[in-house]
DNA sequence: ACATTTGTCAACGCTCGAGTTGACGGGCCG
DNA sequence: CGGCCCGTCAACTCGAGCGTTGACAAATGT
């Protein structure tokens, strides 16, 4: 993530220096900066938040902020990357269940939800914004995000397909195609539902996984 | 949309004259333009693609691009307006049918996919950027696409509650969070589906109206 | 008491991209 | 032929925003 060559400008070395000897301070401050620019960059989206934005809210100078970061990017990166992985690694977790297929889509389901409940901003980034634009440099990175996506994804589908092979779920569709209805389902959330507003997190699972697998119409 | 009042510079005169005795040569050339806008947005997102990139493509010089059009965002309006209201109107249409809930919600499932299809470029950003992010003059017109957008939903929220009313479909699940559930699943496809890709429209269609209707657990 | 580190910030450089100007070639019409 | 509009573009202004510098006060350590 920091490219530990190439230390060029000043700060970027005392920045260096305060993050190998990370003390608890420092740390903590820097992760306050980054849940900050998660809330402005999930407000005017990536492009349109400037870095003077943040450090307002930050409580301080723009010229600041680079004592705790590189660039506007690595402030992008930082927001994804945990989250991300953390998703992933959850998922995989699930995956690995010893229950059914229907029992696994429902934490997987439960999983997302309960993500972008938690961290609402940085989920919202990570959805919203399209990783190979925001970040020019680096596209190994934005690759790798995009991996990560797809690994998510084939959580999704492996158990429909599971599913489909034990009996429990219906056959003739495309798994990859009802993963991705579900899919949309799920993150489509983050343009309307605002967490701790009208609807429960329970609500919104209980929900989706009725219409996931029961579907609307009356039996 | 294009202000009447307050025509400064010179071309922004001699364009507004080319529009207003609105020549069939002057239309055509100014819809190319739109057109490869969209798909210019499309790629690189309307915040990083640059007047330079879509000139380029239109095969003349950034500055001849004013000409045509007053700004970078009037290009983005005109790429968004007409699809939109293009929609709701079909929409509105499907909606006064006398027919069933469930046949109404499967031809506005087929519309989204169709337009999404039909009119690639323009959905995909549509779909993808924030209107009010994005278009920082004319609030207003931004307030009046999220309404159009509201409105849509609202077509598909209303066949719910008609199916409820009538025992079509299940009750017990609020109409709003139903609503959303299939909004997200039509319109996630941008991120994913490429038209004229592996999945044709009508097995999209046809996936997303099974899915959605009867679920994926067997019966 | 003195040196060093820590966090900060005014001020600057620099690039990039939007919008404007003024003019020029080429076609069209009198 | 001579005037005129049409589409174009080289060249400019201008503002925004990122990243850097160098220095300064306060805290911390010796």
């Amino acid at each position: 993530m920091t490219q530990p060559l190439a230390a060029a400008s000043r700060i970027s070395q005392r920045r260096q220096a305060a993050l190998s000897d990370g003390g608890a301070d420092y740390s903590a401050k820097r992760a306050e900066l980054i849940r900050i620019a998660a809330i402005v960059f999930r407000e005017k989206g990536y492009a349109t938040a400037t870095l003077n934005d943040i450090a307002a809210v930050f409580g301080t100078d723009r010229a600041s902020l680079y004592y705790y970061v590189a660039s506007k990017e690595e402030l992008f990166q930082e927001c994804i990357q945990n989250i991300l992985d953390t998703n992933v690694a959850a998922a995989a977790g699930i995956a690995e269940l010893p229950v059914s297929p229907r029992e696994k889509l429902t934490q997987l389901i439960s999983l997302m939800i309960a993500s972008q409940v938690e961290h609402y901003p940085y989920m919202y980034v990570y959805i919203q914004e399209d990783m190979r634009q925001v970040v020019s440099q680096d596209a190994e990175w934005a690759t790798r995000m995009v991996e990560q996506t797809h690994r998510l994804e084939k959580f999704f589908r492996d158990a429909i397909l599971e599913g489909v092979a034990d009996g429990s779920f219906r056959d003739g569709l495309s798994a990859t195609l009802v993963a991705n209805g579900l899919f949309g389902m799920l993150l489509w959330t983050h343009r309307w539902y605002v967490p701790g507003t009208k609807y429960s997190e329970q609500e919104l699972t209980a929900t989706f996984t009725a219409l996931f697998f029961d579907g609307l119409a009356t039996p």
